[in-house]
DNA sequence: ATTACGCTGTGATTTCTGTCACATTGTAAA
DNA sequence: TTTACAATGTGACAGAAATCACAGCGTAAT
């Protein structure tokens, strides 16, 4: 598949330079391509699969922020770019995946050369200010059964599926919760003809 | 006092720009700059006194999310603005403020005119984004206890005060707890002998 | 088929937080 | 001073969620 498809508004000359300065890499489901401290040297543009962007703390705790699909840019990696800071969050592959790598250096030309980057730059923020701000919402003022809804809503969403192939104990983790709650309130919405349970599998009702 | 102090690293041109268009107005505390669902019209720069940005639920739940002091901007603004979009947060002066408008239609131009101007909006969405970035860590790992350490301590910080003139009532709705809980940690606190409780006052011990 | 292991179900218990009820205290207004 | 009210202290209880313990069940490897 030919990238440029995926951002169909970039105009001529920004294409020309990504063609030209970028470098796409090809990653495993598991691989990590960003970690938490690690200085950041390019900006990911996602072309195919989908990467997970976490929080990850000194104990061990896990938190899912939000998943970038084909045609989405990590705004993280955006605004340490342009100061060469480090990493705040982790990204991983979910799936395999296909990610076009932008040097930093060339983030600050871009942006003043091609106003379709800019602009994509700054819708980038905006979308995923939103994310994180709705994150923020659920864990401030829903419960898990909730966030558990919404999370298992969001994954239908971000991937196509109809329904969700990953173990309780991973959605536990995304969550920052424990297997046995996770279970337990799956059953809850199995009794309430929500979802139908499986191995590795939660199917979604309607 | 001079606005442009704060903003030592503003070009000339981007500051004849600001003197012509933008409308400089106070706010009392308590008064609202931005309500939740509303339209922006404007981008608010911070000269004096202290904004709190904080997310509302639809059952009457408060969420603190940072606050915006003299020299800073709300990067919600600046990105809903570029959009014309409405907003998503509650901005509310908590002492009497001095805040600079600037009119949404200058912002396009200005990104592409001013350099130091397009430097001041990245470098506030750094910022705003890495204070989500800890909140966001604080809700989902930390007890109650230790966010309410880390909330009086960021309260200092941003007050340059050494103690937190607010009540218990207020702390709890920041924090989107209740009164007796925010009542008994302190309380706790005290016995560690890390504060002093007043009316109306907590001191910090250090 | 047998084994091993990862996934899921479920009870018991504990901790943290929210809620209700009510007492006490400090401060400002009458 | 007296009154009124807001702020704080505290016990009792309820509910959500974490943790521990262990049983049953699928599936893949042997």
């Amino acid at each position: 598949m030919n990238w440029k498809e995926l951002f169909p508004q970039f105009e001529a000359g920004l294409i020309n330079a990504i063609e030209k300065e970028a470098v796409q890499r090809s990653f495993n489901a598991g691989d990590v391509l960003m970690r938490t401290g690690q200085y950041i040297k390019s900006t990911a543009l996602v072309l195919e699969g989908r990467v997970k962007i976490y929080r990850e703390n000194q104990e061990g705790g896990e938190f899912l922020m939000y998943y970038l699909g084909p045609g989405q840019a990590c705004a993280v990696s955006m605004i340490c770019a342009l100061q060469s800071h480090t990493s705040e969050i982790m990204a991983v592959a979910e799936e395999d995946s296909e990610v076009l790598m932008i040097p930093v250096q060339l983030m600050d030309d871009m942006m003043n050369k091609y106003k379709t980057w800019y602009q994509f730059v700054i819708q980038t923020y905006r979308n995923r200010f939103d994310e994180i701000l709705s994150v923020v919402d659920n864990i401030a003022f829903r419960n898990m059964d909730e966030r558990l809804e919404f999370y298992l809503k969001r994954y239908v969403e971000k991937t196509g599926k109809k329904s969700v192939e990953i173990s309780h104990q991973q959605i536990a983790d995304d969550l920052n919760s424990s297997r046995e709650v996770i279970s337990r309130l799956l059953k809850k919405m199995e009794q309430r003809n929500l979802v139908k349970l499986h191995r590795n599998m939660i199917e979604l009702v309607q």
